[in-house]
DNA sequence: CCCGAAGCTGAGCGGGCGCTTAGTCTCCCC
DNA sequence: GGGGAGACTAAGCGCCCGCTCAGCTTCGGG
């Protein structure tokens, strides 16, 4: 329930854009409750709690409780566009850059579960506009790792029968990590990240590391 | 948003085992909002609303609202066991019932969706006791699935390299479904069943009717 | 033909919600 | 060292929530 425990998987540490000082206390509250709870079930007053400040406080910082969710949710999406895109961007066969993409977007799903789980889960409660600016960034999610399938397809070094639906299964690999992580099993976010990597190679058609016909 | 969308996909019209009528109707109208925003954002006036009936009807067949939220959990977990469970035990190799499970699986988060968004998604709305009888039923979902998983790999028909994170992959992509279908593509639920069931045949290392080496 | 049980409604209670306002404290600049 | 801007709080407003209750209607059995 510290704020260290999110700083596990040796990423930056997040939220340093946020200023001044008590705003970026109240979102980082506001993360790890919307997290637990559901923004819904979200009072302001449990968000100024937990940052040590009275209801009040939050108002001087953000407009409305929507406002922080809407905060979030964008930095959020903005560093998962972030580490897809220094994955699928970088040298290498699609092969690779897919497998980097998909350990590293699991790694964070999993070590930084709290901001994912709001990031993923809560978009419904953002009202038209706002989630309108966030679907835009999720889409651009999409496109990048539909664009490394398609270029593995088009090199030759995938086999995959519908791209549109291998797609959204790696994403539905990706963002589930986000509900189940650390409800289950004993396995560090780098494991998990590896495994899952594996198994989106196979699931591509350029096998993996098993002992089975390697292309 | 009528009653009659639901029963796409041909399978038997659900919830006939509540009574009475108007006790069902209410469940309908539960289940429907909160597909739609959520159970803390959903208003015992607007499940009364929806139903017909005035907000106190509610309250004389079931005692509070996260009954409902209960029962609708508790009937939607055994239907997906129930479906998990007519795949996995039936006659065929495990290939073929692994197959089945997700088609047949994938099929019902897809094609009665918004009960399948209340069963996996608002777990956490429950008090303790209620869902710890939920997460047992889950945790039966699971142990389905991994069992066909490990039978698979001691009859030599699976390559895997880790059953548990196999199973929890195998999982999220059905799960997930729930999560996207309707929102981004024009494919039904039948279509996107047959393609993850073959996505998860290729995880599993027991290929897929696509050109290359079948063991 | 009356009666009690069952199903349902209109009105409303107590409480907690998101958010506001008036006022206090703390600085920093001159 | 006086004054004004910004950060913060105590108190509370108005609203709507989950839920209750007294009373009305309907209907099958004696």
């Amino acid at each position: 329930m510290s704020a260290a425990e999110e700083t596990a998987g040796g990423e930056a540490e997040p939220w340093v854009e946020v200023t001044p000082d008590a705003a970026r206390r109240l979102l980082v509250a506001a993360v790890e409750a919307f997290a637990e709870r559901g923004y819904h079930a979200t009072t302001t007053r449990d968000i100024a709690g937990r940052a040590g400040m009275s209801p009040a406080a939050l108002y001087i910082h953000y407009k409305t409780k929507e406002e922080l969710l809407h905060r979030i949710s964008r930095i959020g999406h903005e560093k998962a566009l972030e580490i897809l895109r220094t994955a699928t961007r970088r040298e290498g066969s699609a092969a690779d850059r897919l497998a980097d993409a998909v350990s590293s977007f699991v790694r964070w799903h999993a070590g930084r579960r709290t901001t994912a789980r709001v990031v993923q889960y809560e978009l419904d409660a953002l009202g038209p506009e706002a989630r309108a600016e966030i679907v835009a960034l999720r889409r651009q999610c999409d496109a990048e790792v539909r664009g490394v399938i398609e270029e593995g397809v088009a090199s030759g070094e995938f086999d995959v029968l519908d791209v549109w639906a291998t797609t959204l299964a790696v994403l539905s690999l990706c963002i589930d990590v986000a509900r189940w992580f650390n409800i289950e099993g004993p396995r560090t976010p780098d494991e998990v990240g590896a495994r899952y990597a594996d198994l989106v190679l196979r699931m591509v058609g350029a096998g993996a590391r098993s002992p089975r016909a390697q292309r």
